[in-house]
RNA sequence: CGGGGUGUAGCGUAGCCCGGUUAUCGCGCCUGCUUUGGGAGCAGGAGGCCGCAGGUUCGAAUCCUGCCACCCCGACCA
């Protein structure tokens, strides 16, 4: 890892810039913090939403889509959800404008005030609820199995590009069961395939958990969540499910008639990963040269450079090239061939480095005259020469085993930045020094939680699932501990 | 909203303290020739409400006042 990617989100601009750039809205409206996703980047949402999607499916859920606008009132309606969130949200007030005494400029009609302000989702649990009231009344309707593409926004005090934007595009996954253990069941369900599409889809190794109190989602039971550790020793978490209880039933009075003919409350989950996976894909696994992006989500798995000199040996190698091409798409792997004659190849070169395209073949007159490609992988920088009889198969098994050496080598980096301390004198040493995700024992107290954040800026990330019980001493009170949990410095 | 900082071409910047020719340099962009196995070279060219408004002055990017925006550190957060 570069000195130059080592302290904050700002430090991979360079790598954010082939997939977004921030938009510059407007010059005196305190529009800000929202950016402009570019097309190669949007090709790399597509395609999370793409795996994404028919993950959900596979799982028996189906696609919806719920209002932009929420009547405020609609928030007043579960009370641990407004006073834990909802906070910082544009807010519509007016429905029209008229033009302004100057006749150039326009102005907001103060006669055309709304009744009741609507407000800009922050997330949609709330239309939500009130809408399923209207679907569900019986057994026979649960469980409802639904998730939505949307964007949100939330008006943050400050925000970071990508981790957080004023307004973002994400999933969010609501859902109504008859009973508790089957809501706890799908709450669980989906963290499993969050970190499935994390770690075998976008390489990228996760810790999964559950938050403590102080951490939860407003109006959750349960919040499960996926952390992954940054290059720069900082955590990010990476997608939450929650399980609901009957918080949000209760609120919007969702009853169903049970096979007894009992009328019950439903219980709920949600659950929801966002663009800012985009940006835990960069900070996972770009280096000095660019980004680097695992074949599985790169829009462009190969790129072929032709090198030529001559009209003719363009010619030849164009043949050459097309003829891969070919071969290579029927294995369904996206290939692009760069004949741009504006652009040199050494050019070409940097610029699917920075584009983080996985392979690379070069095709010139050598090439052709020994029947070889040159063929060069974007993890490790390193370039073979490959005869032409092999190429397919060779591409094939390479794309693989980026795929995998990517994912190895977030893995290595993130078992080695988990430590386990037994003093908070270590515990502070470690988060200044070293870094990364930190193993202590905890009294289980929001108090002490807090105390800790207050003191070091270090957050309880997440009570692994898979800890082991091991009774302790808190590193701070001293008081009992059951087993260590994970802190860090997160985004 | 509190503390600190910055606004000069598409991007990055010099100049500002100490006012004075036509606002500096690099990248990028355009044209031509030569180039093409790792970001080409040379020559020529285009591009500026110096954040905005007011003030001081013979004269303001530079000094003064006000405003705005952005960035960083907090509070907030996927």
């Amino acid at each position: 890892m570069s000195k130059n990617l080592t302290k904050r989100s700002e430090d991979y601009s360079k790598w954010y810039n082939e997939l977004v750039v921030k938009a510059d809205l407007a010059e005196n409206s305190g529009v800000r913090g929202c950016m402009v996703i570019k097309p190669y980047g949007y090709a790399i949402w597509e395609k999370m939403q793409a795996e994404l999607d028919r993950m959900f499916k596979e799982t028996g859920h189906q696609n919806a889509y719920f209002p932009l606008f929420i009547p405020k009132s609609y928030f007043s309606k579960e009370a641990s959800h407004v006073d834990g969130f909802a906070k910082e949200c544009a807010v519509v007030t007016h429905y029209r404008l008229r033009t302004a005494a100057d006749g150039k400029t326009i102005e907001v009609d103060p006669d055309a005030k709304l009744e009741e302000e609507l407000i800009v989702r922050p997330t949609s649990e709330t239309i939500i609820w009130d809408t399923y009231r209207g679907w569900i009344q019986s057994y026979r309707d649960l469980p409802l199995l639904i998730n939505q593409w949307a964007n949100v926004v939330r008006w943050e005090m400050r925000t970071r590009l990508f981790l957080r934007t004023a307004e973002f595009l994400w999933q969010e996954g609501h859902t109504a069961h008859a009973t508790q253990q089957e809501a706890i069941a799908e709450a669980e369900q989906m963290m499993n395939v969050y970190a499935d599409f994390a770690e075998n889809f976008m390489a990228i190794p996760v810790i999964k958990g559950v938050k403590t109190a102080n951490e939860r989602f407003a109006g959750a039971i349960e919040t499960y969540c996926i952390e992954a550790l940054m290059q720069d020793g900082k955590a990010l978490q990476a997608g939450t499910s929650h399980f609901l209880g009957q918080n949000f039933a209760k609120a919007f009075d969702v009853k169903f008639a049970t096979k007894e003919g009992v009328q019950e409350y439903v219980w709920a989950t949600s659950w929801g990963v966002s663009t800012r996976l985009m940006g835990a894909l960069v900070m996972t696994h770009s280096d000095d040269n660019g980004l680097v992006l695992p074949p599985n989500l790169a829009p462009i798995q190969v790129v072929i450079v032709p090198i030529y000199k001559t009209d003719e040996q363009s010619e030849a190698i164009s043949e050459e090239a097309k003829t891969l091409m070919a071969k290579l798409k029927k294995l369904n792997i996206s290939v692009k061939y760069d004949d741009r004659d504006t652009h040199k190849p050494g050019f070409k070169f940097n610029e699917y480095e920075l584009k983080g395209v996985p392979v690379r073949i070069a095709l010139g007159p050598k090439d052709l005259e020994n029947g070889t490609f040159e063929v060069a992988r974007r993890d490790t920088l390193t370039k073979e020469v490959v005869a032409n009889t092999a190429i397919v198969a060779y591409i094939q098994d390479l794309l693989e085993e980026i795929q995998t050496n990517l994912y190895d080598k977030a893995k290595s980096y993130r078992d080695s930045h988990i430590t386990e301390v037994n003093s908070f004198d270590e515990f502070k040493e470690v988060l200044e020094g070293k870094g990364g995700f930190i193993a202590a024992h905890w009294d289980g107290t929001t108090e002490t939680e807090e105390k800790i954040k207050e003191l070091t800026k270090a957050t309880i990330r997440c009570i692994a699932l898979d800890r082991k019980e091991e009774p302790g001493k808190c590193m701070l009170t001293g008081s009992p501990s059951v087993g260590r949990v994970l802190f860090a410095k997160a985004y």
